[in-house]
DNA sequence: AGCTGATGACCCC
DNA sequence: TGGGGTCCCTCAGC
């Protein structure tokens, strides 16, 4: 293997010790050579002072896991003192003291032997070879956070019925427990039916948002209408019925679009909250908005006082929006009036987000919440007041999203970045600890949009859940990042759908209230897909190309596949790229002709 | 192809 | 309680 030398060695000395030397080690860079580190040190003439550089190179990339492991700890302990890694991952070990003028220094000697990119430790390697991923071995499982093992032997690796972590079983023992089991429980069907699961990629719009997609909502009575939001603020409205009818309206917030909700009474008008502070109504037929809360009146004061909206659900029988901040406080607003009503309330830790809100679907005045001080919680919304919660579901880490089931309201799912959904089975039972966990893949990353796993409000017996994997699989030769569904009354996973042209990781997504369609939001992309003979692929990329695809079996390439747009694959059809400026013009002629559907 | 930037949770002091 | 360092299987643009 070609060796690379370290780019400083290249430098001359006396450019190298110059204070205005244009290059630093990278932050990470824990061990610095000494003469890094000597501020105070006087100038050095190289030829009389500098020791000699010695670059032991690991010539041999095939070299025994064994002869490696037997050097590591010598070589570890001489790291503390002057061993560096260079950007390229190698280790450098600096030995002083060879140089005849300096008693006491030996030469530097700088080993390009490869270290683990994870613990900058020597014997083993980290990261993807090919499409598989390689966990470092000294970290935690990455999927279930625990240590002596790696994702690859996970006892929880997503496969059938491992994952599930069962709470222990108790006996009903309250009133409404009693109840529940009587007269609710029999409502709901315990033969599950046959899922239809939407598995192949039916249309989709590429790059159609300028940001990654943060939010997704079918429209609630057109059932070819999709909405998503981004992490721009704008809010895309696309007809994947007629897959060219697509709007995207750039003027209605000016950061993340949160969260958004059709006004049950006017299915043309559409709550949306923001990071920009603000929660607005919004008219999908003309575009115009209107601001019925802005939480930083003042503009930008610091991001100390910046407020911004996340959690949002609508609570129709009172008239009332409910939506929450990120300092903890939830703030009312009557649709009637379009206008804040009483006080802001803390339900969460003072200065936590509140990143998720949900009113029950049978009893609309009971709200669950949650959000980064790691809990969900319940409330009653005609006596909510700070600290006046009904119940509060504990979790060990930030919980991204909590949903009752769609049909019954009696059961809660929530899922958490540790890494683990959770299932309360009755909120009329026993709420100290969830009916289940859930080890799923889907972790926090700041450049992602969370993972919230979404019931299917079709599923009479409120037990399939959809949610997107963060870790990868090798799928013939392609890391793919697939959308499970898992049997939450199980634990089972029903399916894993993901397309090779798909390589990036699907967070959003969204099942259809009526039809069996799945709508994701994967970076800037949207996916609509439907059950596989339902199918006829048609994929629009966004006015650069026009691709069509289906669910192909082959595809090679390294991690991710490549980034070429498949060009090599010959269901693609190109079309000559337009320009930014037509970019722009292209979206403000589909705003003008929006009234269409 | 390889670098860069955007930028959230969490931990430690 | 707040600031700074660290984590990181991203993604897209150059």
């Amino acid at each position: 293997m070609e060796t690379h030398r370290p780019h400083f060695l290249d430098l001359p000395f006396s450019f190298l010790f110059s204070p205005r030397a244009p290059f630093s080690f990278p932050a990470s860079t824990t061990h610095r050579p000494f003469f890094f580190f000597s501020s105070s040190m006087a100038p050095v003439t190289r030829r009389t002072s500098f020791p000699r550089v010695i670059i032991e190179r690991d010539s041999d990339s095939e070299q025994s896991s064994s002869e490696e492991e037997e050097e590591a700890p010598e070589e570890e302990e001489e790291d503390n003192d002057d061993g560096v890694t260079t950007e390229n991952g190698k280790t450098q070990k600096l030995e002083a003291g060879s140089d005849p003028n300096r008693k006491g220094k030996s030469p530097i000697t700088i080993s390009l032997k490869k270290v683990c990119k994870v613990c900058k430790k020597p014997g083993h390697e980290a990261g993807f070879k090919g499409a598989t991923y390689i966990d470092c071995p000294m970290k935690p499982c990455f999927l279930c956070k625990k240590p002596g093992h790696t994702t690859l032997t996970c006892p929880h690796r997503v496969s059938t019925e491992h994952g599930v972590i069962p709470a222990p079983h108790r006996k009903a023992s309250k009133p409404l427990e009693y109840v529940f089991e009587r007269q609710l429980r029999p409502a709901i069907p315990t033969i599950k039916p046959k899922y239809m699961i939407p598995d192949q990629v039916h249309c989709a719009v590429i790059r159609y948002h300028s940001r990654r997609v943060t939010c997704l909502e079918f429209h609630p009575t057109k059932n070819n209408i999709l909405l998503s939001g981004d992490k721009k603020g704008q809010l895309g409205v696309w007809d994947f019925g007629k897959i060219h009818e697509k709007v995207v309206y750039g003027n209605i917030h000016s950061c993340i679009l949160n969260n958004m909700r059709f006004v049950p009474s006017n299915d043309c008008m559409v709550y949306s909250a923001s990071s920009d502070g603000t929660l607005s109504c919004t008219d999908l037929e003309t575009g115009i908005s209107s601001s019925s809360i802005n939480l930083n009146p003042d503009g930008w004061q610091g991001p100390n006082t910046w407020k911004m909206l996340y959690g949002m659900d609508i609570n129709f029988e009172k008239g009332l929006v409910l939506v929450a901040d990120n300092f903890g406080f939830l703030h009312l607003v009557d649709m009637r009036s379009n206008h804040k009503t009483g006080d802001a309330i803390l339900i969460h830790k003072k200065g936590s987000k509140v990143v998720g809100l949900h009113c029950n679907p049978i009893q609309p005045e009971i709200l669950l919440s949650c959000g980064n001080d790691h809990f969900a919680r319940l409330w009653d919304v005609r006596r909510i007041e700070a600290g006046s919660s009904l119940f509060n579901l504990e979790h060990k880490r930030v919980v991204n999203s909590a949903y009752f089931s769609p049909i019954s309201g009696s059961k809660i799912l929530t899922t958490s970045q540790d890494n683990r959904l959770r299932i309360w089975d009755s909120i009329f039972g026993n709420m100290d600890t969830p009916s289940r966990e859930i080890v799923h893949s889907h972790d926090f990353n700041r450049h992602l949009t969370p993972f919230k796993a979404e019931w299917d409000p079709k599923d009479p017996s409120e037990s399939l859940a959809v949610v997107g994997r963060y870790i990868s699989e090798n799928y013939n030769g392609a890391a793919l990042h697939p959308i499970d569904f898992i049997d939450i009354s199980t634990g089972q996973l029903v399916a894993e759908v993901m397309d090779p042209n798909i390589t990036t990781i699907t967070p959003v997504n969204k099942l259809h209230p009526r039809d069996d369609i799945l709508a994701s939001g994967s970076s800037r992309s949207l996916f609509i897909w439907k059950p596989k003979e339902k199918s006829a692929p048609v994929v629009e990329k966004d006015e650069s190309k026009i691709v069509v695809c289906g669910r192909a079996e082959k595809k090679r390439g390294k991690k991710g596949g490549d980034d070429s747009d498949g060009s090599d694959d010959e269901r693609f059809i190109s079309k000559p790229k337009k320009s930014k400026s037509k970019k722009t013009e292209w979206k403000l002629s589909q705003c003008t002709t929006k009234g269409k559907h």
